[in-house]
DNA sequence: ATGAAAGCGCTAACAC
DNA sequence: GTGTTAGCGCTTTCAT
C-alpha cells in the first residue's frame, strides 16, 4: 500500500498541498482549526514525511557524519554516547563511517559526505593521516567540520582534543612528586601524532625532576611484536617504581602482564591516561588523567551544531584535564 | 560556488542530461567515446552525485539503520565493525540511532527509519522492550528487519542471536565437569530475556550435576543496589569453588572485588559468555563461551542484504557458540 | 546511440 | 489564511 503523501491529505480535505506542509510544520499563517484538520487526518492516516523530498527540496540533508578511525572498546563508545546525547533534541541523524585507519578510506568517505550533503562532519582522524588536504572539498563546500581527538593543528580547521602532552606531563608529575624515578613510560605507535606528544610530556616531567630520560624507559607498541612478552622481559630485568601508561587500550594490554608478576599495587605504581572505567575496575584503583570520550563527543557535536548555524571563525579548543586520584590515603 | 550537476556537464558537453546520467552510471547503449568525454569532464569539475536527488527520485535511500539499546565497551564495538565490514563493499551507508534503552525512544525511531526510507533495519531491542508490536509499521512498509542479539522471537520478523540458554549451559558444565559444586552464578538484570535465558541454562546445568539449585547461589544486578559490596559479602560468607559469569560487562564489574579477595585462580575458577576480549586480559585467562559481537554483526548485515533482495521467509538463526577453554593443562 | 519530457514529494516565492 | 506555480537533480520511459 502507497504512503500518504501531503498531495494525498490535500486531496482528502480538498486543501492546497502547500497548505497541508504549512500545517504540518507550524507555518504561523495557518488557522488554528486548519491545523487541526490537517493533524488530525495526518495521524489517522498515517503520513510520515519523505525525508529524502524534503532535504532534497531544501537543499540540505539533516545529516551530521560521524568519520571514526576504527572502534574500540573505550574511548569511541563514550564518544558516541556524548554525540548521541547532544543530538537526541535536535533534528539531525548520525552517519556512520569507519576508516579503518586508512587515509585513502577517508579520502573516499570525504566523497560519500559531500555526495550525501551532509551538513557537518565530526572527525577522528586515521592513524597515518598526517594532511588535511583531502578535507579542503569540504571547506570548499562550505560543509562545517570539526577535529575531534585524533587531531592535526591546521589554520583550516576547528579542532577538540585535550593537551596530549599536558595530560602525559601532569601524570607523571603525579609520580616524581612521590620521589618515584625508575618509571617505565609505555607507548602506542610512534607514528601517531597523539603518541609523540604524550611523550613529550612524559620526558618533559621527567627533565623537571632532574631524571635522565633514556630511550630504555619507554616501551611502545608496534605492530607486529609481541607486546605482552616485551613488557614482561622488561619488568622482570629492570626494578621500576612506576608505570605511566598512555592510553586505556595500553592499560588493558599490559594488566596480564602486571598481574602474571604480581607487581601491583606492592611495588609498582601506575598512572595512565584513561576515559576512566577501566582504573576503577582494577584493584586498587588507578590514578588516571580523565580523557572523556563523552565529553569530547557531547562538546564536539554542541560545538558542530554552533558552526552549522552561522560561520565561526577556525578555533582550537582543548578540554581540560584533571587527575583522577585513587590511591587510598598513606 | 555551486556544484556541477549533470545539467552542467550537459549544457558543457552538448549533450542531453539523460545521456550524462546513463554514461556516469555505465549504461551499455553509451558509445566508449562518450562515456570517456563525460567521464573526463565529471572528473575535471568534480561531479558528485546529488544523493539526496537520486535516491528521492529512485524511492530508495541508500541508508541501513542500525538501532541500539546503548553503547557498551565489549559487545557493540565488535558489532559495528562487523557490520562495518559487511557493508563497506556495498554502496550502503549506516544510520545510527541509539534508543537508550526506552521502549517509547525505540518508537520514535523506527518512526525516524520510515521518514528516511531505509532499505533495512537491524535492531538489537531496548531492555524493557516486550513486544514488537512497534516493528509492524516497518513491516507494512515492506522494509526487511533483523532482530540482532537482544531479540524477541516471534512469527512476524526474523533474528539473529545464539541461543542464550545453550551457552550458559555448555559453560557451567564446563565446571561441573570438574568437579566442581559451589558455583555462584552472576546475572543482569532479570527483566532482560537474555538473563532469564542465560539463567535458565545455568540451572539445567546445575540441575544434570544433581547439584540443588537454590536463589542463594546467584548474583543479579539489580539497578539501584551497591553490586560490588554485595559481591563482595557473598564471596566473603560462602566458599564458592566457581563464578559463571554471564556476560563481559559483569565479568568487568566482578574484577575488583575478586582481585581484592585474591581469590582468582587459586580457590576459585571462572568462566563466563564474553566477546572473547577480557577473557585475556586477566591473569590467568579465563575460559569462556565466545559471544562475538563482530560475528553478530557481520553475519547480520549479510543476510540483512540479502533479504533486501529478495523477500526472504521469516527466520531464527542461532550462530553456533563454542567453549574456549583457557585453563594451562594441569 | 542519443534526445525529449515527465515526475518523484516537498516547500517557498508570489499571488489574492 | 489559502491557492498557484515552479523547481530542487536525477532517472527513466518513450521516441528517433
Amino acid at each position: 500500500m502507497k504512503r500518504t503523501s501531503i498531495l494525498d491529505l490535500a486531496r482528502l480535505l480538498s486543501l492546497n498541498p502547500s497548505t497541508i506542509s504549512r500545517a504540518l510544520n507550524g507555518h504561523p499563517d495557518i488557522s488554528d482549526e486548519t491545523r487541526e484538520r490537517v493533524r488530525t487526518a495526518a495521524a489517522t492516516f498515517q503520513y510520515r514525511p519523505n525525508l529524502q523530498a524534503r532535504y532534497f527540496r531544501n537543499k540540505n540533508s539533516g545529516l551530521i557524519a560521524l568519520i571514526l578511525p576504527e572502534m574500540n572498546m573505550f574511548f569511541v563508545p563514550g564518544l558516541m554516547n556524548g554525540v548521541n546525547e547532544a543530538l537526541k533534541n535536535s533534528d539531525k541523524s548520525v552517519i556512520i563511517f569507519i576508516s579503518d585507519n586508512d587515509p585513502e578510506r577517508e579520502k573516499e568517505i570525504i566523497g560519500h559526505c559531500l555526495s550525501w550533503m551532509v551538513e557537518g562532519v565530526l572527525i577522528s582522524l586515521s592513524d597515518s593521516t598526517n594532511t588535511l588536504s583531502h578535507l579542503m572539498p569540504l571547506k570548499e563546500a562550505g560543509i562545517p567540520v570539526l577535529l575531534l581527538d585524533k587531531i592535526i593543528e591546521s589554520p583550516d580547521f576547528s579542532t577538540l582534543s585535550i593537551d596530549d602532552s599536558d595530560a602525559a606531563r601532569l601524570a607523571v608529575t603525579h609520580l616524581t612528586n612521590k620521589g618515584l624515578k625508575a618509571i617505565l613510560g609505555i607507548f602506542g605507535h610512534e607514528n601517531l601524532i597523539m603518541t609523540r606528544q604524550r611523550m613529550d610530556g612524559f620526558k618533559d616531567a621527567l627533565h623537571q625532576s632532574n631524571i635522565s630520560f633514556s630511550g630504555y624507559d619507554t616501551l611502545t607498541l608496534n605492530t607486529q611484536d609481541n607486546f605482552e612478552q616485551n613488557l614482561e622481559n622488561r619488568l622482570r630485568s629492570t626494578p621500576y617504581d612506576a608505570l605511566f601508561v598512555m592510553s586505556d587500550e595500553l592499560l588493558m594490554l599490559s594488566l596480564p602482564v602486571i598481574q602474571k608478576l604480581q607487581l601491583y599495587p606492592a611495588s609498582l605504581k601506575i598512572v595512565c591516561i584513561s576515559d576512566g572505567t577501566l582504573p576503577h575496575r582494577i584493584y586498587p584503583p588507578v590514578t588516571h588523567i580523565l580523557h572523556s570520550g563523552f565529553d569530547i563527543g557531547k562538546s564536539g557535536a554542541i560545538l558542530l551544531l554552533e558552526m552549522m548555524k552561522g560561520q565561526t571563525i577556525t578555533f582550537h579548543k582543548k578540554l581540560s584535564v584533571s587527575l583522577q586520584i585513587a590511591e587510598p590515603n598513606p
